[in-house]
DNA sequence: GGAGTTGTTGTACC
DNA sequence: GGGTACAACAACTC
């Protein structure tokens, strides 16, 4: 369940992998993921002939630059990348596959099939659907205490979907949600527009740390989630709360609960955290 | 067979 | 009409 630290350990993986590396060819096994251009037909003859220079991230998504283009991909629930020789049989979930001219090919496997690839002249990709809505990656500059208090001021939501929205911070999931607000000691099921100033840049520095530490340790490794290159994230170690339930909080020791708050599956200390 | 998983979309409501 | 809440959906595993 690739999010934020997940996404930037492979981005970090992968892009040794398959710089300088020229598309010859492309197969599309599974066309739903193609979301743009609408013809995957297209899709192909505009990728063919292009050369990676580079794998960038915002948020959760991947963008692989190239020549001409930039192709935003997001991973959803269990999208993997790998590059291998093309003699090697690919795996029973492999729906994309960019071949090289190097005669090694960049596979995308997604169990789901939830995974979504976007394809968009260079420059123009923060113009469209699906990053013209997002906020600013943690990581960026412009996430601000400013930009981040006025945010969580008019919204009357509960503090934790809107940690979710990832037009107001993008790259936050359910992991790290729970963990960022645990280490706050901030109820979820807090309403986000009551949060004191105090309270903001706390959750603003606990998210930036959060993530940063995670992507310290090559993310978090959850059930069968395992990175590019076969090694395991570690910061499934360090969690406090998520997938805690009814082991004793690290802090105080009481059992965590798991609740739900605006439909998600939602992880707390109910000691640590209070309304 | 239902819950769970992410993010988008559609609908209802105030 | 904007903000919010909720359900459905994509597909599959456990």
């Amino acid at each position: 369940m690739p999010e934020l630290p997940e996404v930037e350990t492979i981005r970090r993986t992968l892009k040794r992998f398959v710089e300088q590396k020229t598309i010859e060819n492309v197969d599309v096994f599974w066309p739903k993921i193609i979301k743009q251009p609408d013809d995957v037909e297209m899709f192909k003859t505009q990728l063919i002939g292009q050369t990676f220079h580079d794998i960038k991230r915002k948020g959760k998504f991947l963008l692989f630059c190239l020549d001409d283009y930039v192709l935003v991909s997001h991973l959803r629930m269990e999208g993997k990348y790998n590059v291998w020789p093309k003699e090697e049989p690919r795996q029973k979930h492999t729906h994309v596959v960019f071949t090289f001219t190097n005669g090694e090919e960049l596979r995308y496997n997604d169990v789901r099939k939830f995974g979504t690839m976007h394809l968009f002249p260079k420059d123009t990709e923060f113009d469209y659907n699906p990053l013209n809505k997002l906020g600013p990656d943690p990581f960026d500059a412009s996430f601000t205490f400013d930009y981040f208090y006025e945010k969580l001021k008019k919204t009357t939501r509960y503090i934790k979907p809107a940690l979710l929205d990832q037009s107001i911070v993008t790259g936050l999931g359910n992991i790290y949600v729970d963990e960022t607000l645990f280490k706050s000691r901030i109820h979820p099921l807090r309403r986000a527009h009551t949060l004191t100033k105090a309270e903001v840049e706390l959750v603003r520095k606990n998210t930036i740390e959060t993530l940063q530490e995670a992507v310290n340790l090559g993310g978090t490794t959850i059930r069968s989630y395992v990175s590019t290159d076969g090694d395991m994230g570690m910061f499934q170690q360090e969690l406090f709360v998520y997938g805690q339930t009814d082991e004793p909080c690290k802090i105080c020791h009481e059992p965590i609960e798991k609740l739900k708050v605006g439909g998600r599956g939602t992880h707390i200390c109910p000691t640590c955290q209070k309304k």
